[in-house]
DNA sequence: CAGTTAACCTGTCAGC
DNA sequence: TGCTGACAGGTTAACT
């Protein structure tokens, strides 16, 4: 469940269950979604065992249990990675790859299931380096403490930039570095070096929502309009979030194992051959970056 | 150095 | 009913 909106459902819905419990259990089915996990400091069975989560936490696209040893359990979904919550004793998830069992000190044992069709997904045990600008390293919802790993980050997460949901995201920063690019908007949104938690999807959304090109050079945006594509894009990702994010099948769902309903919502993803809601000119897909991108041809051109 | 492409994978679906 | 090819929501190493 890849984008931004998809990983927070991930993340609210783990949060309440995994916050201070144990880890007693770890099956590793399929060591492939290990590829991340860095061995050097000892195996992820051994750095996972016995510890206690703190917290759940999310930056763009990257999700990360600390522990209470001062590591961290970095997920990340890739293109079909899913985290499922299970009764232990639950029949086996098809494409089921990794399962830890946890000890919740109220609600007693649970199965947190690593389902992942294409294994470009990933869990990994990771050291924790402090943020560079000693703001919050991620999302952790509700129940602020004041906790040492508030403010420290994954370190294979440290080159991911904030999200334009982090209240410590910088729109001017963002601005100026869109200003430095010499590429496309569109390849520029999808960096996640620039601006996290936008995929295919919400890219080609917030483009048609701002009336851009896909391909207008990044430079070339005037402050103003780059300020509206930006407020699309938020606007884009908190309605997604609110309808509990986009699935098109039984592929991208929440910790429950239930779809959300942004699917119904989109205007240019997915809907080439079909007239734009704007102006009734048939919307068009064209293949970039070894994607599709969609949009209106009448309403997003180049200029 | 920055920008772009290829590789990593499995499953589903349309067309023959 | 197979078989083949296109396609799928991401990231990163290795190119140019």
């Amino acid at each position: 469940m890849p984008e931004l909106p998809e990983v927070e459902i991930v993340r609210s819905g783990l949060q309440p269950a995994v916050t201070a419990a144990r880890v007693t259990g770890v099956e590793i089915f399929d060591e492939r979604s290990l590829r991340r996990h860095v061995p050097a400091a000892g195996s992820f069975t051994d750095q996972l065992t016995g510890r206690r989560i703190l917290a759940a936490v999310r930056r763009g696209k990257f999700l990360w249990l600390p522990l209470d040893s001062g590591r961290a359990l970095v997920i990340h979904l890739g293109m079909s990675g899913q985290v499922l919550l299970r009764t232990p004793g639950a029949a086996p998830d098809r494409m089921l790859r990794i399962r830890l069992t946890l000890e919740h000190p109220t609600n007693g044992e649970l199965w947190v299931n690593f389902v992942d069709q294409r294994v470009f997904g990933s869990m990994a045990v990771d050291t924790m380096v402090a943020t560079s600008d000693g703001l919050p390293g991620g999302y952790f919802g509700t129940g602020e403490t004041d906790a040492a790993w508030q403010y420290r980050i994954p370190s294979q997460v440290a080159h991911i930039a904030r999200d334009p949901i982090d209240p410590s995201f910088s729109s001017s920063a963002f601005f100026r570095a869109l200003a430095r690019k010499n590429t496309g908007i569109k390849r520029a949104l999808l960096d996640q070096n620039l601006i996290s938690g936008i995929g295919n999807i919400y890219a080609d959304e917030a483009l048609f929502a701002a009336r851009i090109h896909y391909e207008q050079p990044a430079a070339s945006l005037s402050r103003a309009r780059a300020a509206t594509l930006l407020a699309a894009v938020r606007t884009i990702l908190e309605r997604a979030l609110a309808e509990g994010g986009t699935s098109f099948d039984a592929q991208y769902v929440n910790v429950n194992g239930q779809s959300g309903y942004f699917a119904h919502s989109l205007e240019a993803y997915g809907r080439q051959g079909t007239p734009c809601s704007r102006c009734g000119t048939l919307l068009v897909r064209e293949q970039f970056m070894n994607r599709g991108s969609h949009f209106c041809p009448r309403c997003q051109r180049l200029r």
